[in-house]
DNA sequence: AGATCATGTTGACCGCGTCAACATACACGT
DNA sequence: ACGTGTATGTTGACGCGGTCAACATGATCT
């Protein structure tokens, strides 16, 4: 970002504004965001974001869109490195998810806040959550083919997976968690405790 | 609601102003709430709330308190009728959490706002916060003395399991799960996942 | 070069949060 | 009963932010 600002046109705006509406978020939090002052950081008129979004919840659309993916290649990344065995994988991905979250909270909450997007349909937000959850159904069924945890239908093990660290992330994120409390352990306590309960169920059965 | 609109003062705004907030955001939704909206609906000037609350954060706060004030009170009435065995409490109280959180979304929504409220200190909200994480602490304590569920801080496996039901509750509210699974099913294997990590951890010993 | 479309700019409108100045009514000591 | 002070409401204004319409500029294609 050093190579524009010369001209009438811009080059690439819908960019520059998706871009500096997330380094806003991070900066100021949400509500820091404004049309005129994203505007006005990019040396452009108030206005000109118009011409690349109908409305504001459409541009936070596309900065919670990036986030997704972005989340999502970070799982995938810290899924690489790790052994396929003992559940290693969903592991180290739930204690990833909650990591991204922890260190960009106002984007974490963008990516959540469907009152402050309005926009619950979106395909491409529908599309870009989806992708996580895809992965993590993936790498459930592969600890299932390995009969490290219980049958069933993974997509229904992927949501209380996601529950699980998505409520953990939450918690800490706006601040309901006793500020003394080990968070890196408390981390790992979620997902040793959720995975002890995935794995294979016991003779009692289920329910 | 019937017996007063009858001069100049009121009568009791405030509670009325914290009531009529709340109707409205059932209705329809956080952005609805309008500081002058809400004066309209009760008759009553544009800036009349502001005798009662310092600015429109501070009226959002006592409309969250209440909101977990209400939670608190539901979670406790369901565990009244509980046996005392078998993590039975604890199922119901997860399971009652989740309902309440799809019952009133909105309401549900606006108490984990912190940035529409800004006011992360508030100790009102903490407290009332608190209250709710004290309650599924005793719960936990009691099973654990019970032998049912494994020893251990029940201050942060408290946290877990807060964290897997409130991430169930953000994830239906917000629509990320498929409309097609049964909501009842997931809540259950939900719970049931949890209680089974909870449950006291094979000889394999903690992480 | 000329026409056309995309991209920016300017200037306005309106709603909302908030404040200051003013009005009213209730409470309380005399 | 009677003032009078304080709590509670009202009015009017300000500024900000989202959004739109009218206009300007520049790139693109022939």
């Amino acid at each position: 970002m050093a190579e524009r600002a010369r001209t009438y046109h811009h080059g690439d705006l819908r960019a520059a504004l998706v871009a500096e509406a997330a380094a806003m978020i991070s900066e100021g939090g949400a509500a820091s965001v404004t049309m005129r002052a994203i505007g006005g950081r990019l040396g452009v008129s108030h206005a000109a974001p118009y011409r690349h979004f109908p409305d504001k919840a459409a541009l936070l659309v596309a900065v919670a869109v990036e986030g997704f993916r972005r989340l999502d290649r970070r799982l995938g990344a810290s899924v690489g490195e790790a052994p396929r065995s003992n559940v290693e994988r969903l592991r180290r991905m739930g204690e990833e998810y909650v990591r991204f979250a922890l260190e960009h909270p106002a984007h974490y909450r963008l990516m959540w806040g469907k009152e402050a997007i309005a926009r619950q349909d979106e395909p491409e937000l529908r599309e870009a959550a989806g992708g996580l959850l895809e992965q993590l159904v993936r790498a459930i069924e592969l600890h299932q083919n390995a009969g490290e945890i219980a049958p069933g239908d993974p997509r229904s093990q992927a949501y209380v997976a996601w529950s699980a660290v998505h409520g953990l992330a939450s918690l800490l994120i706006e601040g309901q968690i006793d500020p003394n409390v080990d968070v890196e352990a408390l981390i790992r306590e979620t997902t040793q405790t959720l995975l002890d309960g995935m794995r294979a169920r016991g003779p009692a059965g289920l329910r």
